[in-house]
DNA sequence: AATCTGACTGTTG
DNA sequence: CCAACAGCCAGAT
């Protein structure tokens, strides 16, 4: 299944239980495409269906991200989900942050959750 | 087919 | 904390 990515990006937010959030990236790893975070917008923006809680979807950092331009509905609707937030991030994102691999019910400690990551800026011609 | 855009992310200033 | 730059992917024009 060669573009099934956004059914499988769909799916995953379909999967997203209540009073939980998910961030672009973990939606990206879930449809098997760690880096494709950008269709993944891309996704949600076109998405638009009742079936699929987009609001549950959220940017890195506990950021809101964004919500048709309405960052403020998106926080109601997290709100209404027991999801504390604050302005536009997400309050006990370490809680609320759904993830699969249930590894022991929930995330206790840091279980070498390392990031590492050597890029950001290469700006050198 | 090629180019642009974006509900992204991380680093650097 | 905010602004800018760079890297990556899929869909839309």
């Amino acid at each position: 299944m060669p573009n099934d990515f956004a059914a499988r990006v769909l799916h995953a937010v379909r999967r997203i239980p209540p009073g939980r959030v998910s961030s672009y990236g973990d939606i990206a790893v879930l449809a098997g495409k760690p880096r494709a975070w950008r269709a993944v917008g891309n996704i949600m923006r076109e998405c638009r269906r009742p079936d699929v809680p987009c609001h549950r979807v959220i940017a890195a950092g506990g950021r809101l991200g964004g919500y048709g331009g309405s960052e403020g509905l998106k926080r109601s609707l997290l709100l209404a989900e027991g999801i504390e937030v604050a302005g536009t991030r997400v309050l006990h994102l370490d809680r609320v942050r759904w993830t699969p691999k249930p590894k022991r019910s929930e995330v206790s400690k840091s279980p070498t959750g390392d990031r590492k990551r050597t890029s950001g800026r290469r700006r050198s011609p």
